[in-house]
DNA sequence: TTATATTTAACTGTATACAGTATTTAGTTA
DNA sequence: TAACTAAATACTGTATACAGTTAAATATAA
């Protein structure tokens, strides 16, 4: 047998503030082009600079932030250029995901439309978004392909962020569960290229207004 | 006019670190699932740990390393796992940029028909290995997408080592170029769904051997 | 000798100090 | 007042110190 050493899952204070700072950003904790200062955030957090660094080094890999030298790690703009870029590409990822998957597993299929219902019947925006990104994953469950599966949740995150700050100004717009009930449908059906082509349709469905959004938001 | 800060380019010691590391790993300068020592490594680096140590959580953000708590970061593995996950990105990722590129300028076919050329007469598997990327992002030089660009260059990155490592036991096997031409000659006949699928199994086409290596080398 | 416990050394994670660079504020001139 | 300059302040980038943990080496028991 092969001496597989125990890992301790015990996380340290990097990844603990990279994690807590991931969040504040995707929910709108700290505003668009802010500008980090690392003593008042790491004295904030209760940490010194260092793992605070490291974290923010993270969040700068993931580009949820951007360093300038000598000037600091500002939090990232929200632009029609960059919107334009990561919209696109769930609807590239995700259908090949599905095509990996195919056809859901009954209690998938039971699971899927108990999702759909609970969105149906939430108005908040926060919570139908996560139970709309739930939905996406349980769709795409059996794709092996965890590489495929990381970088559609780095998308998820990506976008939430135009979501949410489009929804604080915006009043809720009508999610697209009827475009998931379709999907259910042509899976159902065994026609998993329609399914496909539903999904490519659902993760578009959303830019337009988005879109015009940005474009119209030059007073700041 | 809008009051545009001029941006320093000067890197940091950081940042320059982290391309150092990224090349050496990608080179296959560090052996797999070897450990670091960042202390070692500093030294002969001539930078404290702190920078280091910001590069090497750059690189682990990149999954070129992987960082256990309080044992350290180490230099991923190549694992046959990884390999299946990393491998189909590019074919999911390439045709979709191909399609938003279009047709290539007549500039562009030259000199992907240049590249293609210089990539018969190289017998060199790096030289080879760079040119092949070369040829692949001027066919897509179009694509006005830049965050899927960037994608493409990490998956690049991240399969290199695998063709690397793999090149080194092996001999050099032909590489695509005649599937190259393929691509080329349904691009002038401007049918780009045939290329797309051509470029598709051009990004397919080498993986069987590399598995199979992976597969035969118990060894370790 | 092999296996297990104990001590020692090495290394990582975090805090802090310091130097050099931006940014802001105050002061000066038109 | 507005524009410009100079001094002061704040902040980042890097080095270093130290504590706690892991890994290695040595000693001890089977």
């Amino acid at each position: 047998m092969q001496n597989v050493k125990k890992i301790d899952p015990r996380p340290n204070i990097s990844e603990d503030i990279a994690n807590t700072l991931r969040n504040m950003i995707f929910d709108g904790y700290f505003s668009a082009g802010e500008r980090i200062n690392e003593v008042h955030l790491s004295t904030e957090l209760g940490v010194s600079r260092t793992p605070l660094r490291e974290a923010l080094t993270t969040l700068a890999a993931e580009e949820a932030l951007y360093h300038s030298p000598r000037r600091g790690f500002f939090v990232s703009e929200l632009s029609r250029e960059e919107f334009e870029d990561i919209y696109p590409m769930r609807a590239i990822l995700d259908p090949a995901a599905l095509r990996l998957s195919g056809r859901p597993s009954r209690e998938s299929f039971s699971k899927l439309e108990r999702i759909n219902e609970k969105m149906k019947g939430t108005r908040d925006f926060k919570t139908r978004a996560s139970l709309d990104d739930e939905w996406h994953l349980e769709l795409i469950r059996d794709c092996n392909n965890r590489v495929l599966i990381g970088q559609i949740k780095l998308f998820m995150n990506r976008i939430r962020r135009y979501g949410l700050a489009f929804h604080q100004d915006r009043q809720v717009v009508e999610m697209s569960t009827t475009e998931h009930q379709e999907i259910i449908d042509a899976l159902k059906k065994d026609d998993l290229e329609s399914a496909c082509e539903w999904l490519r349709r659902n993760l578009t469905s959303d830019k337009t207004p988005i879109l015009n959004w940005l474009e119209g938001r030059k007073t700041k």
